[in-house]
DNA sequence: TCCCAAGGGTTGGGTTTTCAAACTCGCCCT
DNA sequence: AGGGCGAGTTTGAAAACCCAACCCTTGGGA
């Protein structure tokens, strides 16, 4: 092996590891949409910020979208593609209240009325993923 | 808000969100476990590499296991802890096959016969979590 | 015995990123 | 005219990162 193995979790990490840009993911989730407050919700630079965004909009995650002409306003909304990066936040969510517990954890509901506890399952047969579960391909 | 909101994500990502550390992860998953090779199937400079290990170990997501005396060797294997982060990897590897399809995806087999299609689903009520069935606590 | 290779790093240096603070620009309000 | 907000951009110093080269120990040939 040469050169570094070909896959997509670095692709994917390319698009949203840098530092701050899965934040991003969570201020935008939770409901906060413009560049002055996600600043603050985060804590991050404004440059690197606003680079992330850039980033983030022209990987297809983040939509910009006006929501006033004059002045000239606008926020940033997930894709559906971005959509679908919400559970790798509520696992990195729930890694950081088992493990690090700095905190009480934020919680939030599901529709079936109890918390929300997030589980990995096989999409074909709805059993849990599991280390031993899952077979690596022949090196 | 004037401080960076508390939040078990950033912590996490304190943790995993350097560059390079969930990669590391990926190659121990994938039963790649000496710094060597480790250096070749991501790709990271081998200082870095080294100060992510020691982070990653510190930190108690991997352990240093002695495998020879003399010469001394070892290896790095996950905690229980850093197992727990193997769902994490599953999602981003599934996104970036959909989103990204730069390459042909790694397909990994799951115990029930079909290949893994992970599925992030609520543990209470096993019905998937999106994100409208997810609600948000009151700001 | 001598030399080389493998494993697991460390060191020195130059190149990027980050960071925090200050600055800009357009527009609205008073 | 002055002040403030939203959304960045600029600036210059500090911190990461990257790469190549080097170190040390042990084991294996020639």
């Amino acid at each position: 092996m040469t050169v570094p193995r070909p896959c997509s979790i670095a692709d994917t990490l390319a698009v949203v590891g840098e530092k701050y840009s899965l934040l991003v993911l969570r201020e935008v989730f939770l409901g906060v949409r413009r560049f002055d407050a996600m600043v603050r919700g985060i804590g991050a630079p404004r440059d690197v910020l606003a680079a992330r965004l850039k980033h983030l909009v022209e990987a297809g995650v983040l939509e910009k979208v006006a929501y006033s002409e004059r002045p000239p306003r606008h926020e940033y909304v997930p894709t559906a593609a971005g959509l679908e990066l919400q559970g790798v936040l509520h696992l990195l969510r729930q890694w950081g209240d088992r493990h690090l517990a700095e905190r009480p954890p934020l919680v939030l509901g599901h529709d079936c009325g109890a918390a929300l506890d997030p589980l990995v399952v096989c999409a074909h047969c709805r059993q849990p993923v599991t280390p031993q579960s899952v077979s690596l391909p022949p090196s």
